[in-house]
DNA sequence: AAACTCTAACGCAATTTGGGTGAGTGAGTT
DNA sequence: AACTCACTCACCCAAATTGCGTTAGAGTTT
């Protein structure tokens, strides 16, 4: 059933740890069952807390949020864990989803854009303030700016995917010399001197 | 300043079509320049009519959505492609994202959320219907379980890098030798037979 | 006409790769 | 104490791959 929603918060500012709680606490369809102010003592205690919902800030004393969701998932991972932080960083966003978390929300989010996030998760949801939703799908986003051609943007992407020269040649019908001729090519657009550094700069400068 | 925001609507279904329409043209701030029922008219007319906004549909008579994606963002990249359409498939989603989509709703959203959308794209988000962002988030997310030992993890993320045997072995300060076991241990959990399988097998599974 | 793109070929040398087998150490568990 | 894993390293082998240089024809686009 529905019921009640259990949540933990991990927040090291006790003004903000507060106002969230209070916030929280404000709807009968959420209770705030235990607050902590660093990672260590909320995974300490997180299996037997077993909240629905985690809200993780990121700057904590010792260990971080990031490596606090990381921690928390392995344990019991059916906890949601929403990040609420100051920091818009692409990367800290990417590794804190790449380590479980469930949204994203950045603290200068409304009150009332907190209690949605909450209905949001249960809905099936994934809560990100909007500067973070656009991070997010801007990462999938290619650059059309590329040196390299069709053809060569193709191959690219096999190599990438561990195929050799004569794989690549046999998923192209063409012959393994083609192949070679087109990443000796690749090597001197992207000015590098091997597959690692090629695969490596497509990426960062997402031609692939 | 802001401005009226010029808006494209490309869908097949003249009810839905003229829904769209009516429902944007309501707001004084959206002004509904051109509606198109198929892929190719809309590409054709696109640097003239310089939309700030496209809705597109994904099934429609010839070209199909994903792909009108891609040229419309060859010819005009600063258009903001809104995909519009009863497909949550997780490929559909992320080819749409790949080729350059800013949003992604699906037809069941109430008509305020397609309001509300055009507003989230103005501040620089990207609006996205709830299942469809947690799809998103959920595809940074990897699987927690998995055959693999930490070590083995790490070694095959170098392997899918594109880096040699040798080059792990200087990235994890550990001889080559050590390496070819790793890797032989990797195949043998993963029952295959090379690098591109396992790189594939890998990234299916989510394991890396 | 000039500039790309895609295709292909030949030579060469060093490195890589996949497979087999064996083995020592340390950590953690039963 | 015995046992299982994870991690480390070693040696053998043969085939395949890789990176680099050079050349070149056919086709398309500007």
């Amino acid at each position: 059933m529905a019921g009640t929603r259990q949540i933990v918060i991990v927040e090291d500012d006790p003004i903000i740890r507060e106002a969230f709680k209070t916030l929280i606490s404000q709807k009968s369809e959420y209770r705030v069952i235990n607050t902590y102010s660093n990672a260590e003592d909320a995974i300490k205690n997180m299996a037997t807390d077993l909240p629905d919902i985690c809200l993780m800030d990121i700057e904590l004393p010792g260990m971080n949020g990031i490596d606090a969701i990381g921690k928390i998932k392995k344990i019991t991972p059916d906890v949601q864990v929403i990040v609420v932080t100051v920091y818009e960083n692409d990367e800290l966003v990417f590794k804190a989803l790449c380590e479980g978390a469930s949204g994203y929300l950045t603290k200068n989010s409304p009150p009332a854009k907190i209690i949605d996030s909450l209905k949001e998760l249960e809905n099936g949801g994934a809560p990100m303030s909007t500067n973070i939703a656009r991070l997010v799908v801007s990462s999938f986003h290619r650059n059309r700016q590329t040196p390299l051609s069709p053809r060569e943007l193709e191959v690219l992407e096999l190599l990438a995917s561990g195929k050799s020269y004569s794989a690549i040649a046999d998923t192209l019908f063409v012959d393994k010399e083609t192949i070679r001729t087109h990443i000796k090519n690749i090597y001197l657009k992207l000015e590098v001197h091997s597959k690692a550094e090629a695969i490596e700069k497509a990426r960062k400068s997402k031609y692939i």
